[in-house]
DNA sequence: TTGCTAACCTATTCAAAAC
DNA sequence: GTTTTGAATAGGTTAGCAA
């Protein structure tokens, strides 16, 4: 069977998840669509956040009711509305907010765009994880990458719909990731984002952890870091994480942690759940806001945030529940390899990663 | 099957920040 | 001042769900 050409449901369901709204919660948002139709990212999301759904759909709920009632005054009201409904919302007297994406972060948006350009809503929360940028954003990132940066193979702009085949043949069946066939590819960027055991975090990150890597194998960090090249010291994270730039500073290295939380700030003891827990990093992570639509963290945020070592060990490593030990995966990124000889340096006395509780 | 509507798209424009 | 690019809009289509 040809996985590119297969257009069945469950790529649907990849690509689409529809939520309907109940009573409540749309009679809420048309008391907020009452005062003010245009909110700003900040309203969504607080909006969001109120009624437990995603601030994209906020985004989308205003834009169809913008939509209806636009109809509505066209078709029914006076010529008065009509001269009012000239002057377009369309200025917030706010200035609007910008997020700064960090290189790390462009990094991974552009080489998952280069794969598929037409992302599903699984492939864009999977993003959203792995960069901590909201999914809304990641979406219109997507709109705007495809808009200014047309696709060579076709020659011209996408006029029309996206084609099924863009999508990417690892993410069509399950929504889940598989090891590329493709030998120069690699699966270091787009990682097995769900951490091992987080059933009620504040996204579904339950999904199944991913099939063992077929060059999954059991490895030392340093003869992890030694596979590299010479561009890939480990000296580079270091350096990277002490190189803190001003919030508008362009390609600068942010090390910015989801949801801006310092890892050393979180509520237990990085050493409790994982042998590769992340050690501390003193000031190095406490970077100034770089993305002002990070929020500060909410209980859902915490019960995350607790599973945050789990998450950057499956990240490196694949456990191997037949065997007994985590297996250091071969095909790292990069930053992956440095960030696990920062750990294994940091963490001398551990050298065997344990299975998260 | 049909209607509703959430989710998605392109095209375009605005505007913040970098250059 | 110009360029780049994130954010927002309008207007359209697609697709999931309930009646």
């Amino acid at each position: 069977m040809d996985l590119n050409c297969t257009g069945g449901l469950l790529e649907k369901e990849a690509r689409r998840r529809r939520i309907i709204l109940n009573q409540s919660q749309k009679d809420t948002l048309r008391v907020w669509f009452e005062k003010n139709p245009n909110p700003d990212l900040a309203t969504r999301g607080h909006l969001a956040k109120k009624l437990g759904i995603s601030e994209s759909q906020i985004m989308t709920w205003f834009q169809k009711h913008r939509k209806i009632r636009k109809q509505v005054e066209f078709e029914c009201c006076s010529e008065e509305s009509q001269e009012q409904g000239q002057d377009k919302p369309r200025v917030k007297e706010a200035g609007r907010s910008r997020t700064h994406f960090t290189k790390f972060q462009i990094d991974i948006l552009i080489e998952a765009f280069e794969k598929n350009r037409f992302p599903g809503i699984v492939t864009r929360e999977k993003l959203a994880q792995e960069t901590g940028i909201p999914e809304s954003r990641i979406h219109i990132w997507f709109q705007n990458r495809r808009a200014r940066h047309p696709d060579p193979k076709q020659g011209t702009r996408a006029t029309s719909h996206p084609p099924e085949s863009s999508q990417c043949p690892a993410q069509k069946t399950t929504g889940q990731l598989a090891p590329s066939k493709d030998p120069t590819s690699s699966c270091s960027v787009i990682l097995p984002l769900s951490p091992p055991h987080t059933p009620n975090g504040p996204l579904d990150l339950s999904r199944g952890r991913q099939k063992q890597l077929p060059e999954t194998t059991v490895l030392q960090p340093s003869q992890v870091v030694q596979r590299r090249g010479d561009d890939q010291n480990p000296s580079l994270f270091i350096d990277h994480l002490s190189e803190v730039k001003s919030p508008g500073e362009k390609e600068g290295f942010h090390t910015q942690a989801p949801l801006q939380l310092p890892i050393q700030k979180r509520g237990h003891n990085p050493s409790e759940n994982s042998g590769l827990s992340v050690p501390p990093l003193e000031d190095s992570t406490q970077v100034s806001a770089v993305n002002q639509h990070f929020r500060k963290p909410d209980q859902k945020d915490l019960a995350f945030l607790q599973h945050w070592d789990e998450w950057f060990q499956s990240m490196l490593a694949e456990w191997m529940p037949d065997k007994g030990y985590w297996a250091v995966k071969t095909d790292l990124h990069p930053w992956q390899a440095q960030l696990l000889q920062l750990l294994y340096v940091s963490e001398q006395t551990d050298q065997t990663p344990q299975q998260p509780v």
